[in-house]
DNA sequence: GTCTATACACAGATAGAC
DNA sequence: GTCTATCTGTGTATAGAC
């Protein structure tokens, strides 16, 4: 069994990086090559086009997200004011600890009216986004009334995200997420 | 006095179409050209770089901005409750009869982290947003609480905005400028 | 003033030497 | 597998004919 130096997961989990920063636009193949320590050539080794490490690189990150943060909205042993906390919490740091807020925001904005390459993984993003919120909200609001929190919680997040990134200021983060739980 | 075919207020009307839709890093100085049928040629003559454009169109903007939906908040003829109902209506117009949503927040996500060339402008969007909203809300809100009522309305439009691009739903933004109403 | 041609850099992608 | 060289297209920007 041969050595391999790089793993494709590791050039995804460099390339997500740069993409979360620069755009998918901005972004070169020389860039994501260079974040991983290669040449073009080894790159395209690896990868046959840079739509295909952007696709792998959402679909990555929306994976990360299922399985560490919208789990928690699911884990009925605990009470769900607690998941609401402890989801939170995994989102600040999610949004924060590597700079280029949200992947999907910034990626809805920079492509929605130039191709539709990308939406499946965003839409999936935000549906499950959506889904984990309504099931911890589901019991303080009617149905009518739930759809418009979710709504504004996403938005509410989302847009912070922007400011924070404007402002370069993670403390609005924290306080957007505490009027989040503030609804609960 | 010469006719002159092409105002430079022209150009600029149509390249902040452009930059609004396409994003700054993939509109090309063609594309700009080509949207007030001009060839390359011909718009160079008008502008140095793309920059300048880009600088010019976001200012444009503002000043729109400026004059026809922030003004709203200074008018004291009119009741605050009024004026509100006045500028939400105009910033409902003002994000969707274009397509493109908020030609700031864009600018922001897109090149945050690659230059600040033109955070100046973006900055002064924002501040010109956050002065008109707490020149109303002050009469509700304690200092300590006014900011944080503005930081949220601004978020929830902004994050709406992506929402809405995402679903092709204009309907979303109405009902965060109504959540923005009921905080009056 | 307007258009054509073009310089120059860099993008995405491929070929082929080692 | 890795690297160098290169193809082809397109980008910004300029020069110069008309």
């Amino acid at each position: 069994m041969p050595l391999q130096k790089t793993t494709p997961d590791e050039i995804i989990k460099h390339s997500i990086q740069v993409f979360r920063e620069k755009g998918y636009y901005r972004t070169s193949m020389s860039d994501l090559a260079r974040s991983t320590g290669l040449t073009k050539g080894v790159f395209y080794h690896h990868f046959q086009s840079k739509e295909e490490v952007m696709i792998k690189s959402l679909n990555a990150t929306r994976q990360w997200f299922d399985h560490k943060i919208f789990s928690i909205s699911y884990d009925e042993s605990i009470l769900p004011e607690q998941r609401l906390n402890d989801m939170m919490e995994v989102l600040y740091t999610g949004f924060t600890r590597y700079s280029g807020g949200c992947f999907f925001a910034n990626t809805v904005l920079e492509t929605a009216h130039v191709e539709d390459t990308f939406m499946d993984e965003i839409n999936g993003f935000f549906k499950s986004f959506e889904n984990a919120l309504r099931n911890i909200y589901k019991s303080a609001y009617m149905e009518k009334e739930l759809d418009n929190v979710i709504q504004q919680i996403i938005a509410d997040i989302e847009g912070t995200i922007i400011l924070m990134q404007l402002r370069k200021d993670p403390g609005l983060l924290k306080t957007s997420l505490k009027r989040a739980i503030k609804l609960l």
